[in-house]
DNA sequence: ATATTAATGTGACTTTTGTCACATTTTTTA
DNA sequence: TAAAAAATGTGACAAAAGTCACATTAATAT
């Protein structure tokens, strides 16, 4: 975990979202003098369930895995965040405190924003505002759509589903390094370690794909998209 | 399906939920010039997915589900809309069309308002967007929450929670009508008609609940709370 | 480099939940 | 009010997924 702030200006940031780009010059100065930019390793914690809300993150680089501690006392993978997009906006509007946990599942960067100085901005700036109320309501309506599909399909038809969405929409590319364990894609789906491993297996089994350790290449995602519609 | 429009004006609603207080005399009255107020009867349709979005709903009397057409072609509630309450305003910011549909569970009575004027009220009044902010941050809270409940807890557990869910926080009553039948009932836990049937039969049998038809009396909230939290 | 720990694979078995079939009750419609 | 449709209850059985135990492999720390 380092600091890089001095490095590091949001008006020259490249990693602007559509949220930020309606910011002007003056008002970017402001966020940049009220930001702190750190770099994180794979495994390390970005955010703490439990912890006080003081800012509001926005992860420039890399991936980092959303969870949160269940009744069962179990973690679940809420969603895996992709670069560049913000981490941890509704537990700040919502709560004192952070209702789910963040871990960078690779080399990762992250900006922590004052939230006072993150609500001036909002207030000030209708635009900006609107454009973070897309960003929620895009995230709303996918967590709909995949509390639905996780609910609905069998096992091995999410599981599908999940590879294609780490080989399409993650990686861009049908062959990728997983960046969770067993364990972890267990969590994420909703089951156990033993119950992936088995459906991995069918899938070798069935030609669909392959894996060595964490490797894994998706040999006929036509296939799986048919088992992750059909179940 | 009635409109009522000319006897309600935003000035003078007595259902302002914390989002719409932010606004002034002259807002509101540019509000009210720009909605219509509709009434419905139970299981009737107020959104319906597919449809294109031109309006936001505001819920003002009575209660809904908000549902979603799932990947095995079933529907899966998402949520019962207590009143007063924005709904849809996910999809609106998101696409041209509905992701989900509502329909009323209850007698109930929805304000629409234009997606512009909306839309021009977020960025005049910051204090307004900073509400709406809030809003979709508690309602991704709570949908982050109710997914992980229902993937990791048993049927039983997840059925005792909405059971307490319906008296303690929609009905504020040990004795309530449950507005819907078992069918979907069994939507909004994510298991059939016979498991609920079933379910609710063990609770009967254990002295947990009595029911009468649509008609459910919690007799031991404690130990339903028990079995929510421990399965 | 080796010891230790974490992650993974696999078989046997249990539990949970879903499916199908059909009887019964309730509600709606004509 | 009678007929039709929808909702509900229940049993027998099947399927899906979880649990436990243990062997094996990979990763990490000293």
């Amino acid at each position: 975990m380092e600091n890089y702030t001095e490095d590091c200006r949001c008006e020259k940031c490249a990693f602007k979202s559509s949220s930020v780009s309606v910011l002007n010059e003056k008002e970017l100065s402001f966020l940049s003098k009220n930001s702190i930019h750190i770099k994180f390793n794979a495994g390390e914690n970005i955010i703490r369930q439990g912890a006080f809300t003081t800012n509001i993150a926005y992860q420039t680089v890399g991936l980092s895995k959303i969870y949160m501690r269940g009744p069962l006392k179990k973690d679940e993978i809420i969603k895996i965040a992709k670069s560049p997009s913000f981490i941890g906006v509704p537990s700040v509007f919502t709560d004192k405190v952070f209702q789910y946990s963040v871990s960078a599942l690779t080399q990762a960067e992250v900006c922590f924003i004052d939230y006072k100085c993150f609500e001036k901005l909002l207030v000030d700036n209708g635009k900006f505002a609107i454009e973070l109320v897309k960003v929620l309501s895009n995230d709303l309506i996918n967590q709909f759509y995949s509390c639905v599909n996780k609910t609905q399909k069998s096992l091995n038809a999410y599981i599908a589903e999940m590879l294609l969405y780490f080989s399409e929409k993650i990686f861009n590319n049908y062959e990728f390094i997983l960046p969770l364990t067993r364990n972890e894609f267990a969590q994420l789906v909703g089951s156990t370690r033993e119950t992936v491993t088995r459906i991995f297996s069918d899938f070798i089994e069935d030609g669909l794909i392959k894996t060595d350790g964490k490797s894994i290449s998706v040999l006929k995602p036509e296939l799986l998209d048919k088992i992750s519609r059909t179940g």
